[in-house]
DNA sequence: GTCTATATTTGGATAGAC
DNA sequence: GTCTATCCAAATATAGAC
């Protein structure tokens, strides 16, 4: 189809775009004029700009959940759960740090007007049920536990991107990271 | 003076607006219609709409560095450094999670060709030498813990807004990580 | 599907009278 | 300091010819 080709390419056009002048910057003229087109004509690929976005947001989505999986399948699978644990943590650092245009759109409620549709932020969902479910095999099936981990994992990320985008000041400590988090669980654990 | 009072309303004024509209939808000439002005007689107060994102963002460094003080003030002082630790934490929480737009635009670099001057961030890294202080006297000194410090408050923060804004879901875990990083760090001394 | 033409709104900013 | 008048650029979106 040619019809979805022109759209990728519209996609693609504006995921350049945001890195360039931010996020919330995105306009649908600079955005025509790169692929080519009259800002007019982008209607008949998109209702809207929000619709953009939303495809977007549902692209990355849908990158984020293979990739984690993708890891959680790599290796001897379900061997060690801890190690699952791990990986499935460099993965999801690594990738909240890659792009901090994608993250921004992903994961921070900061352009105006903008909400992901149901069907786009289902995708989002499944993400956090698949670490629900990867965390239960390791033991820390509760909701306590999976919001700590996701916790320690969102704090080196937005600082890393705040103070040292690009660079590795705080990702750096993610190993030690994890093992203070599995450490103070598993003391938890005996605790009782 | 009465110069300075009119300058004060159109900040209060821009913060409401910002939390209604967004941060980045910040409009000259909905603020000045708030304030009872035409959007020209703006400029006799500030020379352009990023001054005034910069004197909102000087304001908000301002009040945190003051509450952060007050804090390590409170009780006996520095009698017992660990505590100090702890009770700045719950500070700089509250601080970071009782207002999203303040925290967005102290703390995330979210408005296209926004940069605070350098006056204005010479404020906000005040509180971090702070911090730096406080966690070099009770014996955590480095870089290194520096950095994890902040990271997971960080993370407990950057949760809380983006996944239950207005709750406590991660924050009331804020205790909790307190103890796991100080033991970490703790058991790390021993080790040596 | 793409264009021209156009509507409509809004944005930040300046000049100059008072 | 505040206003009127104005500029200029940009925004999203629609109508209709081809």
């Amino acid at each position: 189809m040619r019809h979805e080709e022109t759209r990728q390419q519209i996609l693609r056009a504006a995921w350049e775009q945001m890195r360039v002048e931010g996020v919330a910057s995105l306009s649908l003229r600079a955005l025509a004029r790169t692929v080519g087109m009259e800002p007019q004509s982008l209607y008949s690929y998109f209702e809207s700009k929000y619709a953009i976005y939303d495809a977007l947001f549902a692209e990355a989505s849908t990158e984020f959940l293979e990739r984690l999986r993708a890891a959680a399948a790599e290796g001897d699978g379900n061997a060690d759960p801890i190690e699952g644990v791990r990986r499935r943590a460099h993965v999801w650092v690594r990738f909240c740090t890659e792009d901090p245009v994608r993250y921004q759109l992903l994961f921070q409620r900061t352009i105006p007007g903008f909400e992901p549709s149901e069907a786009s932020y289902a995708i989002a969902r499944e993400t956090l049920a698949d670490a629900r479910r990867m965390l239960a095999r390791a033991g820390l099936g509760t909701d306590r536990h999976l919001d700590m981990y996701t916790a320690v994992l969102a704090g080196l990320v937005a600082q890393q991107l705040a103070n040292d985008p690009g660079g590795r000041r705080y990702v750096r400590h993610l190993d030690e990271v994890l093992d203070m988090y599995l450490d103070h669980m598993n003391k938890q654990r005996k605790g009782r």
